[in-house]
DNA sequence: GCAACTAAACTGGTAAACCAATTTTTGAGA
DNA sequence: TCTCAAAAATTGGTTTACCAGTTTAGTTGC
């Protein structure tokens, strides 16, 4: 039995991922396929030792990984994945780290490279309207000496929904605070830099504007050219 | 009040993103900064007239995207991100449709072309044996006439977990359960293109080896390239 | 007047009780 | 024996009550 107490963050997942993995066994035991049922929580819990809403934060994880499928009064259920899929992903699910800030990186300039092309093809005249209004607000905030890192941050968001693809968009507003947070630790983006921003963030706008899909990219790979030396001189 | 009752998950969801507006909201008419500390879990409910767990599961989505931070005991805190880029990502946030098959497809393209080409700069001699057993399982089952999609997915993330950035691996993660269902609503996959795959994957695997980046990259598209015809075919 | 200690109030997290929809069981009627 | 409706049991979701740290206010001693 648990003694109770407030745990540490990382106690907590490593308690979440011990029932995870509990879980898992228990589906591989009772040669569950998809589509067929789960113990209720209640039983999970008991069986398990743990309390309910453990049960309920663990499988929350599963479910977010497409593992598991909750349905009100009726059950949880084995997704349409087989035990095989299944073992190996809560396997990698478990082992997977918290990111550091190259893996950010690395990750941001990827999507971005893609995101602007997916872009330049797909905007409507909305669209454009809205990441011009980005632009000025950035290069107001520049101009008068202020902090933009905001603004900066929103013309590239402005972007990605632009890009008709809802999960490269998901995926930019997951990792784009975590970026700038680590930008504001480590110093990043001076205001020399911002002033040869402003310029690039005109070019992608107006390659964006006429659908130049190569050049739109070409111009965002300059954009981050800075920024991947700066993190490269950090570390 | 809420009436009570069992909702659908989309109206569930929206009263999660009405939520959602009304806290940020109120860290406006705050203005509330960096570092403040949002009312209490309590005062929220009370003030925005739903329960608790509804608040916090706004929080907690909130959270996940980096705008706010709870700690235990203490409090829900403003994230290291001003008011204005808050603004901005919520309505980006809330915008966000569940990704199609198209987008999801044309992301996977993306991620794994580059996984491909980190896979073969970084792995290790122990990621080798991970990819070969990967590869190994999905060839036996496919030589065996049985379906092998798990397995298939398996070596793709075999080879996600060896490109050493912790980002783009989880995203793998978070895509290919989706993908993998609908290939099986969509009934891709047949068997003759199987066997081709068992090839193509020892292509890969030996190229990741041999650390042929780029050789790498270039098999993994084709590999891809049958896949997009057959999901272009279908709609 | 101020530093230091104490206690009361407050906080996010967790366990327990409750709810309504669903599923299963039951039994009456044909 | 079969059908079908009614009721009991089961389910995930929600509300409520409680917990142990944290923070703040108050008080004591100097």
């Amino acid at each position: 039995m648990k003694v109770g107490g407030v745990l540490s963050k990382n106690d907590n997942e490593e308690i979440h991922n011990k029932i995870i993995v509990q879980i898992a066994e228990l589906i591989n035991l009772k040669n569950l396929e998809p589509g067929d049922k789960l113990p209720s929580e209640r039983m999970l819990s008991e069986k398990l030792d743990v309390s309910r809403s453990a049960v309920r934060e663990a499988i929350n994880k599963l479910e977010y990984y497409g593992l598991l499928k909750s349905i009100p009064q009726s059950g949880t259920f084995v997704a349409n994945i087989g035990v095989t899929a299944m073992n190996g992903m809560v396997e990698y699910i478990l082992g997977l780290g918290d990111p550091d800030f190259k893996s950010l990186v690395e990750t941001r300039i990827l999507l971005e490279l893609k995101i602007v092309k997916l872009a330049s093809l797909r905007r409507t005249t909305e669209d454009l309207v809205n990441i011009k209004n980005a632009l000025e607000a950035y290069e107001e905030k520049v101009l008068n000496g202020e902090d933009a890192v905001q603004e900066d941050l929103l013309f590239h968001l402005a972007i990605a929904n632009t890009c008709g693809n809802s999960t490269l968009n998901g995926f930019m507003l997951k990792i784009t605070p975590e970026i700038i947070t680590n930008f504001k630790k480590y110093h990043v983006c001076g205001d020399e830099l911002s002033v040869v921003a402003i310029k690039e963030h005109k070019q992608i706008y107006e390659a964006i504007k006429n659908q130049e899909t190569q050049k739109a990219r070409e111009i965002m790979k300059v954009h981050f050219k800075t920024l991947y030396q700066y993190c490269y001189n950090i570390k």
